[in-house]
DNA sequence: CGGTGCGTTGACATTTCTCAACTGTTGTGG
DNA sequence: CCACAACAGTTGAGAAATGTCAACGCACCG
């Protein structure tokens, strides 16, 4: 569960009852802009995309949402009102959907559930925070390669292994940047050895290049925070 | 007040009971990263910027709050350290002080509180996704738009006119253009007769040419600067 | 064995950034 | 009260980067 661990068993086990198994296949939609938000929901299994769609076609992703992992609780405690679509993107993807009423509830009467609840919403925004730093990042280099340094890496030797986990098109339309461009890029580094890029995952060879690319290229200060 | 708007008088009370107001002149850094975050703050007069920088020296302004917004929250709630610079960019600017302990023994004992926060954060939530899908406008022209579009504006007749309420530059910083770029495209603008820019406001004479723009739409019609 | 979608590569057009100079405003100190 | 410094904003020209369009290879799946 994600920001609900560490609590207490029996606490866990009252949210897990106000839940709901909800069976996707790939492609399924789960919600979509507009729609009323009755209750939030945990992935168990597979995988979610939660998109936005300007009106002349163009997708932003948003979230992309594994097992473990919970959405919909800012639509369900702020408008209530879904602003994103949310689709199932791989084939068995199971959901718990938590009833909102009977949440708010349980939230009233527990304050241990509004402290995780609080703290989990904290994390997220801080994660936010730190997407918004990314995209505001100039050039493709510098993005991609903070995105990279802060996936979940296994340390080979002095290499760091990562795994893609989701398809190219997808981590592109979260950097935003073009596919072609992602591809540009993955090739400039490994042709210069940075990298190693496979099927599935990609081996860092030179972290700290990449460490370098994602502060900017260079080591030189700019302007000083005026004021 | 915030998102604390909305509370029982009492309650209100007791929260302010636990605040302490602070004084800041221009240019007074009120936290850095890597500080503890041991309270969050009220602006009750003046701004504050909150933003990040990259080694490079970049700065990505992450907040821009006036009187009334509050900021560190997520901080305080979720890893207890701030990951931002915060400093006051008003001369006479004041803050409450709100001591983070015993707001959560207040927030422990009254779940009013404690909804009012939830969906505080849930609406902050909900405005960076708005912001991340911002960023990601490809073109300055539908960045510039999509941010006009969700300030509060004044209904002048068929215009609306809306306050800069910030330096051009902050602007440029928000929407992670150069200061050089948003002249140009507001000058563009002025002279296809969709804007009117004054010192203090600007005023939208063309709603919905912006609505197109801001959709991404509107990259068809470029015209070089008339006069 | 085709079909479909993802990823790659190439050539080109466009936008934005960079660098640099200039203007206008604000605030300070003589 | 004026001169001057500091800063925000504007404008221009050239360079660099990215988006666009188009074609191709490659897997996976029926």
């Amino acid at each position: 569960m994600p920001h609900l661990r560490g609590l207490p068993a029996d606490l866990l086990g009252s949210v897990v009852a106000l839940a709901r198994l909800r069976r996707l296949s790939a492609g399924e939609l789960l919600f979509a802009p507009g729609d009323r938000a009755k209750s939030f929901f945990v992935v168990a299994r597979g995988v979610v995309r939660v998109y936005r769609i300007a009106p002349d076609g163009a997708e932003q992703l948003v979230h992309y949402l594994r097992a473990g992992n919970s959405f919909g609780e800012p639509a369900l405690f702020g408008t209530g009102l879904f602003h994103a679509h949310a689709v199932a993107a791989a084939d068995p993807t199971e959901l718990l959907e938590v009833d909102g009423p009977r949440f708010l509830e349980l939230f009233r009467s527990d304050a241990r559930l509004a402290s995780a609840l609080v703290s989990g919403l904290s994390a997220r925004l801080v994660e936010l925070v730190t997407r918004i730093e990314e995209l505001a990042l100039v050039g493709a280099d510098a993005r991609l390669a903070h995105f990279l340094l802060r996936q979940p890496a296994r340390s080979v030797g002095r290499e760091l292994a990562i795994a893609w986990g989701m398809r190219k098109k997808d981590l592109a339309l979260q950097l935003a940047i073009t596919p072609e461009t992602l591809s540009r890029v993955l090739r400039r580094w490994q042709g210069q050895g940075w990298i190693r890029s496979e099927r599935e995952r990609l081996f860092v060879l030179e972290p700290e290049r990449l460490l370098r690319t994602a502060e900017g290229g260079g080591a030189e200060v700019r302007s000083p925070p005026a004021s």
